[in-house]
DNA sequence: GTCCTTTCCTGACAGC
DNA sequence: TGCTGTCAGGAAAGGA
């Protein structure tokens, strides 16, 4: 699952190997990734056009594309949701261990490639298809509806704990759901979720209005913590993801509760419980992190 | 406006 | 063995 560490480690992957690349036609075998657009209206707009950077907002990548160095002709908004990673590859280079990563059941499904004029290519794979790729106009990716609605990043320096309260507080949710809603914060997922939670002893289904200005304290520097260590790791690929040359992230090694049900916590020994929280899968240690009380 | 449910999709896995 | 059913989930859409 790219979240906030997996997207920024593509993205300054990206920067570095197929920035400046020209594309020369993408394939599409999957045509709902592009939606709305037709297959044709989204070669067409590509077609031909260089990539001139990569930026992220959130789980967003935002692939500048021009025909000139300057100023962008299309903004790529890319969505890579549960199980999509791109995968760059120039089959001249490539070292048997290459080859054998790239062989990877995760890396196997590919849905679109980006063929560049040099021979090189950018591959999309996504097992279950549920990723999106948007061409909009530079002048309106601001207003764009995937992120106009977007909270601040979770590593924007201007970010505050005290503006983090101040979000938390109208609202009635348990504190996992809102680290999961991007229009709160913008970047975590479930895996960082957990360890963020886990890190600030805070119980997942604690209500965030019941939340002091020290538990979001608490909480806002574990996000400063655990996600620029996950950034350092390259990202956790306990589950799909995997890196522009199909290899693994090493926060998974590293991580304390995400996917660890039924092992004991590190912290106290007890043992961890999985349960669900806001439909979704948690880990939780229930010793030292406080429950609600009713 | 917030909150809740449904939808998309495939592979993994359990059960018979 | 081989089939069938269930489960996992990020974000958007639609309804309460």
């Amino acid at each position: 699952v790219p979240e906030l560490p997996e997207v920024e480690t593509i993205a300054r992957d990206l920067n570095r190997h197929a920035r400046g690349r020209r594309i020369r036609e993408v394939i599409i075998h999957a045509p709902k990734l592009v939606v709305p657009l037709t297959v044709n209206a989204f070669q067409g707009g590509v077609r031909g056009k260089t990539i001139l950077g990569v930026k992220r907002r959130g789980k967003f990548l935002l692939v500048s594309l021009g025909v000139s160095a300057r100023k962008p002709t299309h903004i790529l908004l890319w969505h890579m949701r549960m199980t999509g990673h791109p995968l760059f590859r120039d089959e001249r280079k490539e070292t048997p261990e290459d080859r054998s990563a790239f062989a990877d059941s995760r890396n196997r499904h590919i849905r679109l490639s980006f063929r560049f004029t040099d021979g090189t290519r950018l591959d999309y794979s996504d097992v279950r298809k549920f990723g999106t790729l948007h061409l909009v106009d530079p002048d309106h990716i601001s207003t764009h509806r995937s992120l106009v609605a977007m909270g601040p990043d979770a590593l924007d320096p201007s970010w505050t704990a005290e503006k983090l309260h101040e979000a938390l507080r109208k609202r009635k949710k348990a504190i996992k759901v809102a680290l999961l809603d991007q229009t709160v914060i913008a970047g975590i997922g479930k895996i960082y979720a957990d360890e963020i939670l886990r890190t600030a002893r805070l119980h997942p289904l604690l209500p965030t209005r019941r939340l002091t200005l020290a538990d979001v304290r608490r909480m806002f520097r574990a996000i400063r913590t655990v996600l620029p260590r996950a950034v350092r790791a390259r990202g956790t690929s306990i589950d799909d993801y995997r890196d522009l040359r199909g290899r693994g992230g090493k926060y998974g090694n590293v991580r304390r509760i995400y996917q660890r049900t039924g092992m004991p916590c590190f912290r106290c020994g007890a043992t961890i419980a999985r349960i669900v929280v806001g439909g979704r899968g948690t880990h939780v240690c229930p010793q030292c992190q406080r429950h609600p009380r009713p």
